[in-house]
DNA sequence: TCAATGTAGATGCAACTGCAACTATCTGCT
DNA sequence: AGCAGATAGTTGCAGTTGCATCTACATTGA
């Protein structure tokens, strides 16, 4: 099932196409090397740890953790299991599906989150928002939400 | 050297940052995943080639290519190595400069650029171009171009 | 001219990713 | 109840990436 299309295609949309591939590759870049000079883990452990302290009870089941984050199934276990030889999560039964396991952020990883965050918000900082405005910051929230796949 | 930065980031910035990261691994992962069902190479490869067929010569050398490309000078060197052994591009010695090569694309580099866009491009306006307008597009364009590195 | 330093590129090894297959459990249906 | 999927998660293996190091040639400068 592929959507059709013999609809145009711009130079303009390629060029925009191109530079948004450029800018968040290029940043995102610079981010984990900025992370990786400070000893800091990648910031996929950053995103895991701050989903599951967001949840009210933080904790998660790997799936859903996978689907808040863009991860396969397999590379989400293993990310799992890295954090957990590490201590940031630990991993606990689930007595209501025994076919699954339950992650629990730990105070170790918390305590990674506020280690992290700094040096995060810095690069986010120096390398996008201290270069736009507030209003080209809202157009392009705007934008990239339209482009936002919403399926599921 | 580090940009100071006691800076303040908005709730809004740290949203459009996430939503840029998002958006465009989403659709990056879309492209590469649709090129894969099509048993075509990564994108990667398109990129390359498409430099190389862009130069008057047609060939680079290893580390011009990489510039242009964001890729470390490990990751040219297998890349060329995976594409000459599939056909794709061929190296030449250089006599300018006797440590180094020359990428050279073939006929057959030039027939996979042809079979690749057709999947890269309805990929593009799917996933992208058809979800905004003309001044959308150019908006983003501007933005993102605010955040462009352009340094070198 | 030749030693010191810089640059082009390759490569061994460890970590990580992708794929396909596997186990274990759950759910729905008859 | 019991079987046919579906779902949660893991794992072996192959391919890829990152890091550090290495070779070979180039450039600079005393």
């Amino acid at each position: 099932m592929e959507k059709s299309s013999n609809e145009e295609l711009s130079e303009t949309a390629i060029t925009a196409w191109a530079q948004l591939l450029r800018s968040s590759q290029n940043l995102l870049a610079n981010i984990e090397a900025e992370l990786k000079s400070k000893k800091m883990p990648p910031l996929s452990w950053y995103d895991a740890l701050l989903e599951l302290r967001n949840q009210k009870t933080n904790r998660l089941r790997p799936f859903e953790l996978q689907k808040r984050m863009l991860l396969t199934q397999y590379n989400m276990s293993r990310l799992i299991d890295r954090m957990a030889r590490d201590g940031f999560i630990e991993c606990l039964d689930c007595n209501e599906d025994k076919r699954g396991k339950i992650v629990h952020i730990t105070q170790s990883g918390r305590a990674l989150l506020r280690k992290m965050w700094p040096i995060y918000r810095l690069a986010i900082i120096n390398g996008f928002a201290s270069k736009l405005d507030e209003s080209e910051i809202d157009k392009l929230s705007e934008i990239l939400l339209k482009i936002t796949v919403t399926e599921d």
